[in-house]
DNA sequence: AATCAATACATAGCTAATCTATGTGTAGTC
DNA sequence: GACTACACATAGATTAGCTATGTATTGATT
């Protein structure tokens, strides 16, 4: 089965984008993320947890993002990512790539 | 080097698509499907030969194109890329996901 | 008390797409 | 004769994201 219609896999290479746009709002855990960008998109995009813990890994090693552990609301433990400057700064880029993108995709897919 | 502002790879997943809509308009050979995506987009996307290729042959495999070598005007031999009826079907589902993706993306970006 | 679902993190291994780099060869121009 | 643009092709590397799996905790249901 190749399951097109598949939530996940939405647009390689967006990622990165999307979790660091849900860390804008506050500091968020993992599980906590994911959730968060799966409501937004109203159930479009379904962040895989295999897809996401080696993403937010990356991106502290890049320095766009910080982490400790706490307790999450339910009392479980968990580990807290927030942006850095460094991250935001990337998120501003990536935004504006991405708009740079679409944009030239629709002029090739809307041409005449 | 990153070359983050780099033309090419401006987004995975899109390049099937860009050709496909390309050979909507007419059969056309490799390198000039190429020129017409780079021009089209207004030098934003630049199709890398090792990325053109390749393509053109996994949907040919795909059974979404055929082809055959012919003359090009400018007197070279040249492989003609031709959609075919699951070509065009093919198409219609990827801009499909397509919108419905950036639409998701979209709603996550501009979330408050 | 036992079981199950949801929460929460993490990694190994695979696949697929695209890139870089390289190679071949032709036609036209200077 | 040299150089540029045209034209196709492949090998090898990189990277992202997936599937699958494992651990562990909490709260609800039976």
């Amino acid at each position: 089965m190749s399951k097109k219609t598949d939530r996940a896999d939405v647009l390689p290479g967006t990622l990165d984008m999307l979790i660091l746009k849900t860390l804008t709002i506050t500091p968020m855990h993992g599980y906590g993320i994911a959730q968060h960008i799966q409501q937004v998109s109203r159930e479009a995009i379904q962040v895989e947890e295999g897809s996401l813990y080696p993403s937010l890994q990356r991106m502290q090693v890049k320095g766009w993002l910080t982490s400790e552990w706490s307790q999450s609301p339910t009392g479980r433990r968990a580990r807290y990512y927030r942006l850095t400057a460094a991250g935001k700064k990337q998120l501003g880029a990536e935004v504006a790539d991405f708009r740079k993108a679409i944009e030239a995709i629709q002029r090739v897919i809307q041409a005449v």
